[in-house]
DNA sequence: TATGAATGAGGGTTCATTCAT
DNA sequence: AATGAATGAACCCTCATTCAT
């Protein structure tokens, strides 16, 4: 009982294709369990491929996730770019929060993948490839920041790729402290304990808001 | 030529100390190299003990982490406790993001340690020992919380310990990115990368003065 | 269906025989296969072992088969010493090169092993032991060559240990041309290129021989 | 921007060419690595050819270095005749070993093949391969042989070819003998140990000089 | 004939943890 | 309480070879 052999990719627009399946492949094998646990072999058996094709296409498997944080990122860099273009006028903090925020706790791949990021995923990657990464951020980082600043009176030049920074930064660790392991969740249900919950989006939401709130250093 | 086996200890001074001794040896090891490259031989030899013996004291590494999170923590708490109690006045935004950076930047174990709090130490630890580290940080960031309650005059009651939490969250994630791998590194060291450098102390009295700035919500 | 968990070797002694198991299981693997074809997990389960314990005894699957080389030296210097010590007269080529030869040809172990001891062997073990076979080889080869230059009239001070040194380089060489692979061992087989067939033990015999024979530069 | 594909090799001639195209880039990749480092993918990148192409021309990698020892063979071989018949008369054993090790001892290429050649390469190849290669053998020792017995008083018809394979053997184990892996040769460089070491052409120049003096069993 | 995408077997090694002594 | 021998799961990646195009 096997798969049979996948056919050859020999266009361009074929292997871009294979590429994508790869990496929808991890994504889903992504979806229920930690990155640490999804094998290689389980990536390529999800994409009915051999385990080296993989590597035809991925040199390792930090690069391969890496592929998906940059898919992920340029998705919700979309989505933020074209709600805040749909706003006709300025934003409060609260308003400018709240779009943020909803535009990233339904994104729960990217912000686990934001969380692996830097601790993962950059330490096994070749210089190039992180060299691409990065400068797409910046890239992505200094389009969206201009377009916020355009729509957050405070901002002043240079605030936008600061604060979206900063927002990166606020998501990793609210991220982490919002995902306790089953055992520490099963503590955490204690009442006594009820302070200690973290709840994402709202914290998020509170986080960013009073960021934006306090941002003017005058 | 062999170290003697270490005398017994039975009387609970000896044991604490024991476990201090332990504590010691994986706080040294973690020093100069990342937490899964400590090996619990390590430790055991740099302790003078045998690998089972730590064993005895901590039943798994990661029980053992977690102690050293505690402590550090205690220590920072004890700190912040201190030197806001030495505080006569209300502290401003800045002067509060100040004495809490001033304590946390120069405690570099402390921050590394919590950044691999949640995905890797509360991971493999008994519920037993979860509930104490819980209830102890809720005790500890709840006086810490009060003490700071009354040094700052937006917080309301029960924002001391909120806004402890959105430090730790800013702690890890800062933490994550101010900390490249060397590869990553070399590539930040571009000019056209500057801005996607974070200056760990800097951004995050950054980050807390402005979310101090924009508590209250009016 | 499981081995029940070997004792522990806590004393001296014990360790010793366990390291004798397990050389002894990897001789047994080698014994039908060739070197790349054993594998560390086949030698542990012949040894009754888990694949980690092996690792306690010999860091490198290198190390453990230089172990295995050394012990099969050490009973031909040993068998050549006595031999040696027997014989009352000087012998002349013919006996001594027959001397060595019975040895050796009925040692296929050993000379297997001296095969592949310079481009495996020493290709991945520590300097430490890397060292410690040298100087022992020197021993060997310094006790065993005084030896026979005793024995062997053309023979001066130092032509001992360079003798068994040629002899080594011969016996390397014969064996792999007197060991066809299955293939080529057919093609051999045709009349036509029965000259091209090696008998080892014939071969080594008139080798070395005519070495002796020539020895002496004059 | 992508080489072009090669142009098909139709004539005799063309497909010879590209024979030799690929056995100068196995020799290149040869030259500054292990035969089991050299992969095939980098062969065909020095030939400026696809993986499979080269598959066209070789069956196996085996095959494209036995074609290498094979050319290498046919080169050693000619030079040695030619030598061999510039000499008008008789030579002594330390005239005609000097004539094959300085023949030999420049050209690393050959023994380092030779010394993969019964290990390694005769394992993988087609019988039909394995025969053309040993029946070319026999040819060219025969050959040589001839010519070496009319340059050599001692030898008797027979004792030509005898004499190569003997030759070949010496040649092979003093090669390993001589190519220390980098950790076992900084152990060599030690003083103590100076009496292991073995430096090829003297060696070989000084067993072959005595092979050849005691050669006539009387 | 040329290409290069696809295959998939293959194994040494580490190390947290256990438990006999 | 201390020891340290024994356990065994876990896994990425390479690369010779094949074969569809």
């Amino acid at each position: 009982m096997q798969a049979p052999p996948k056919k050859r990719a020999r266009a361009d627009a074929d292997k871009h294709q294979r590429r994508q399946d790869i990496l929808r492949a991890a994504s889903q094998a992504f979806a229920d369990q930690p990155f640490a646990a999804v094998t290689m072999a389980d990536i390529a058996a999800r994409a009915g491929l051999a385990k080296g094709t993989v590597y035809l296409y991925y040199t390792t498997k930090e690069a391969l996730f890496l592929q998906l944080v940059t898919e992920a990122l340029d998705a919700w860099f979309a989505e933020v770019v074209e709600a805040l273009g749909r706003e006709r006028a300025q934003l409060g903090p609260d308003a400018l929060a709240e779009l943020l925020v909803r535009t990233l706790s339904t994104r729960s791949e990217l912000t686990r993948l934001l969380a692996l990021l830097h601790p993962v995923l950059e330490q096994n990657i070749a210089d190039e490839l992180a060299l691409g990464f990065k400068q797409r951020l910046r890239e992505q980082t200094g389009a969206a920041g201009e377009q916020i600043e355009r729509r957050f009176l405070d901002f002043a030049p240079g605030d936008g790729v600061r604060f979206l920074l900063r927002l990166h930064a606020v998501t990793i660790g609210l991220h982490a402290m919002a995902t306790p392991s089953p055992s520490v969740a099963r503590i955490l249900a204690r009442p006594e304990l009820a302070g200690l919950r973290v709840d994402f989006a709202a914290e998020l939401q509170a986080v960013v808001a009073a960021l934006l709130r306090g941002w003017r250093t005058r």
